[in-house]
DNA sequence: AATCATGATTGCGT
DNA sequence: ACGCAATCATGATT
């Protein structure tokens, strides 16, 4: 494509001053007047140059009489000749670039937020996570993230079809090796290297790449920004359900000594309750701070979870098997506790 | 609309 | 990495 002018000029001077093609263009020429074309350089050369002009039926026509033509391999030598010599610009110091670390991290995240995972239906992994990150059991916030959910799978939904008009098998591939069918069959009328070809397909391959690239980091964008609208749990701050409270209510109380429930209990916890580990450790770190900051304001609450775990101890005492039932006294050194005493109320 | 309650976040120290 | 303390932002209550 870039080589037109190159080659023009080639044709001027170049051609020119070369007196042993001429002379051999002479010779070869001279006698053959059988077909009634007697052409010089330059029209075969113009014919070269403008066979992109003509319509394709036209073209097609002479590029086999070009191809036909007795002068033909002797040209086409001269043409790789000075397409060798300069091609040697063109040649490019580019260097296949290995994994990007951007693309991976792209990649990363869209498998991470369930855009770029399996087709699965309606992405229910990413909701699940999302339902998990907020951390409410499913009829709850199920209204809340259904939104959020169709918007999800709708991103999703055009990230993939997207995607596979530029995946590798798709239009890179084809696309690919019809310009290569395109490159071979010019090869042989227009001095065309195997590198040149080589060179044409890492420039689509790059082009297309750049495009999925393109695509991806916009999809990441518009998941970010719905997450941002749907999910930031510190805007749209939930209240845990009561039973969850209680639960947590009852495990710290029945710790006061010690209440910092290890990764495990967390764990158990969480699954009681129906939220994230992580929520469970801000619940108690709330809880501890507040505690503690205010003991007389919670006195009654201790009371009653302390009277609570009281009846539990008696009811399951029977069994005598007791895994994480108050094992340390009250009075180990953790935070003051109200030791329950139905007399005392709150001072 | 004020105020309180509460889950989440942030900055810091260990 | 964890906990504490302060703080933010929202939900619930008055």
């Amino acid at each position: 494509m870039d080589e037109q002018p190159r080659l023009m000029h080639s044709h001027g001077v170049g051609m020119a001053g070369h007196p042993g093609l001429a002379q051999h263009m002479q010779d070869g020429t001279a006698g053959t007047d059988g077909e009634g074309r007697k052409q010089d350089i330059g029209d075969i050369l113009q014919q070269i140059m403008t066979i992109t002009d003509q319509s394709l039926d036209e073209a097609q026509a002479r590029k086999h009489a070009l191809n036909c033509h007795r002068m033909k391999p002797a040209l086409f030598n001269v043409l790789c000749e000075i397409k060798e010599k300069t091609v040697l610009s063109i040649r490019g110091a580019q260097e296949e670039e290995p994994p990007d670390p951007q693309l991976m991290r792209l990649d990363n995240m869209l498998l991470a937020e369930g855009v770029a995972g399996p087709e699965k239906g309606g992405g229910s992994a990413a909701a699940a996570a999302a339902a998990a990150a907020t951390g409410g059991i499913g009829a709850d916030n199920s209204a809340e993230h259904s939104d959020y959910r169709a918007k999800l799978s709708q991103i999703r939904q055009i990230y993939h079809t997207e995607l596979e008009k530029y995946e590798q098998v798709g239009a890179c591939n084809e696309f690919t090796t019809h310009v290569m069918n395109l490159l071979r069959e010019q090869s042989r009328t227009r001095p065309i290297s195997p590198k040149e070809i080589e060179r044409m397909v890492g420039i689509i391959h790059r082009k297309f790449s750049s495009i999925q690239m393109q695509l991806k980091q916009s999809t990441c964008e518009a998941v970010m920004i719905l997450r941002s609208r749907f999910l930031d749990a510190r805007r749209k701050r939930r209240n845990f359900n009561k039973q969850a409270t209680e639960i947590l209510n009852e495990y710290f109380y029945s710790h006061l000594s010690n209440p910092y429930p290890s990764e495990e209990a967390k764990e158990e916890l969480a699954k009681k309750c129906g939220i994230t580990v992580s929520q469970v450790s801000n619940w108690f770190g709330n809880k501890r701070i507040r505690y503690k900051k205010n003991i007389s304001k919670f006195q009654e609450e201790a009371n009653m979870y302390a009277a609570r775990t009281a009846v539990n101890a008696t009811s399951v005492s029977a069994h005598g098997s007791q895994a994480n039932s108050p094992s340390t006294p009250n009075s180990a050194g953790g935070y003051p506790s109200p030791c329950y005493q139905p007399d005392r109320r709150i001072q």
